[in-house]
DNA sequence: CATGAATGAGCCTTCATTCAT
DNA sequence: CATGAATGAAGGCTCATTCAT
């Protein structure tokens, strides 16, 4: 993308990366093999030991919450409307989880490794979910106003975050039982708006019940 | 074989499927060792495949769903005010998902198998989701009334098992977070009661725009 | 050689110690593999992790310095003249090290990995070199007389054990100045003869010398 | 090319060169890696197969037998008297073996491999172990008279450089008994004093033997 | 209906080496 | 005379599984 020429070396990082966010948000990071992904981004078995120094090493270069932090920087420049923005949020980290061609494969493995610590969860919980849960916790504090408690606030968060990622971890079983189910574009923004009028209504009850 | 004494053969069975059990809910199928699950039962290295055929068969049938039905059947039959039931549902498939001295097992195994299908997955389904599936569904038709679609109830029960799994799904997450968490029985209720509000409050809005 | 029968297990684990010894005495720990190990005791490349743990423990099973410490004990019990028995030492260490078809596997093992700390170089210095450094001193107090230095001594014994480990280490290097060379039982015992010799003389010298 | 400056290629060289000897006699010829190498000689992975063909060709080159020539060349010259001049060989062949800061790390090196045949056996064999026997060899001639026999002389020989190399075969174990034990200058003398006043009662008992 | 012993495929990793520039 | 990138063989080890008793 860039307008100068990649080195044969990045490239072949590049190719091997991909293949690993491929691999590790497929199968999770132990099921993953690196002979799998060296053979899928055409390089040689010893290729991840030379770019990433482990497996470890890739799982750890292959995580890039950039997409997720650009998320969140644009949601915070938007509309002051803090209840658009939740909405907007939503939307775009379902986006992020679900679409299946502009998705965030990043995402995918940091949804897949919170049941399953591997070594890289501290990087994850460090670098994308502790910043995630404040600019949300921010977020949802606008929206419910100074009164409600902080440990509700908390519960509204996971009860959004929970929402939103349930539809990624149970996607094989969803697709079990509606073997037609395919998430394209629209079909994501109709659930995100039913988790933001959905959520909007619960923190609106907490928050008021807070308040009486 | 008397339905009184049973015999060396079926207890060795019964400490190997507790034991599997505790190894899948910990380590997820593919992470528990048929090894290590032997050590824990004490018994032979090939007493999984002698009594269970592989370790798929120890899986299939160390998932035992009675509890969780017997928990819906209780629930169809308790008090008639769904909302109520909505609850008293809620509470108690938290304690299962989270309760460290009650809790569900197999429940913990179905939660971590949700993202990472195993030949056992299509049991799951047919047997525990399913008929959950089915269960919740229905309790929320009484609630949200009649001219709720299909679509929007079936996404408010997402909505309330994405919450719920959540906390399971994330424990390792919330942990490094706040590493003083720990759920006793009075947390998980605290908890299953803002689940609670938090769904009842937004499947009554989205029942209620659905009607206007 | 016992009148008991030994079971099929116990057969494989000696084939995979005599294998090991073979191979490690003459490769060194790093240079013999586990897969020809077990090749040569036709055995499965995961017996050794099956019956050893892994390449470590294998040889930490393979350093069996009982004949080492039998040999000691024997000495100790033989004749009372110190010089007669420093001469036996020699003559069976030296047997121990160079013997073709009855020398000590083990002790040629330990022999090579004095220089090339492995991980069981702990063990081999605690329960071989230190104890033949106790039996060793102490028959040279006994031939030096009370009057010697401690530096002394152990220099002396220093300096015969340099001269009986120079055959064993020095064999490659031997074997190509002088082709035919061949340790034959009555070849052997002449070099301990001389040996002995040297180093009886060597030590009236530093013993006097000290009295003086 | 000049004989005043060097090319950047052949200071790379001797940068290997002096990686590679330090690398060698530490960890053996296996124990040593090439990149390991590579790095400390900040040169390039490649660099190595590069200037010395393989890594063979690197330990070829890395021994360099010039002082311990040099050495039996300067003893050849000095004092007349044999005695001394073997007094004389001894330390300084201790020095070159154990001299923490001015040994000859080809010496060591060369001490390794004995017990280790590589592919530059050979070579080391030919240069440097057969012009050693040669020159000690005659030193003990004059030492031990004419009428001592060639064998006998030869395994005095070996009760020498036995003794010698002892200290450096023996190292890891040698600190691992006595860990406050440090080789310095003066300790080294002594140790050679020790060696040679041991020797010379050993030939001499040796060639008296003979003649009587 | 049980077991200790053995199996072989497959995993991640390391290494000396070679290729293309 | 040099290099960064890539290679493939081999290493130790783990695992679910099967065999022989």
């Amino acid at each position: 993308m860039t307008h100068e020429a990649k080195t044969v070396s990045e490239q072949t990082r590049e190719r091997l990366l991909d293949a690993a966010r491929e691999a590790f948000s497929q199968h999770g990071f132990q099921g993953a093999t690196v002979r799998e992904i060296c053979r899928r981004a055409e390089a040689n078995v010893a290729a991840v030991n030379y770019h990433f120094g482990n497996k470890d090493g890739l799982l750890a270069e292959a995580l890039n919450f950039a997409p997720l932090k650009a998320m969140q920087l644009a949601n915070a420049k938007a509309d002051g409307n803090p209840e658009v923005r939740l909405r907007l949020f939503i939307r775009d980290f379902m986006l992020m989880l679900l679409d299946e061609t502009n998705g965030s494969l990043p995402c995918r493995i940091m949804a897949r490794e919170l049941a399953d610590p591997t070594p890289a969860l501290d990087k994850i919980v460090r670098e994308a979910i502790a910043p995630l849960h404040d600019f949300l916790g921010k977020l949802l504090r606008e929206i419910a106003g100074g009164k409600t408690g902080e440990a509700e606030l908390r519960r509204c968060m996971h009860s959004i975050l929970g929402q939103c990622l349930y539809y990624r971890h149970s996607h094989p079983v969803l697709q079990r039982l509606h073997p037609k189910l395919r998430y394209d574009h629209k079909k994501i923004e109709t659930i995100a708006e039913h988790i933001a009028d959905f959520s909007l209504a619960g923190i609106g009850y907490i928050s008021g019940k807070t308040c009486a």
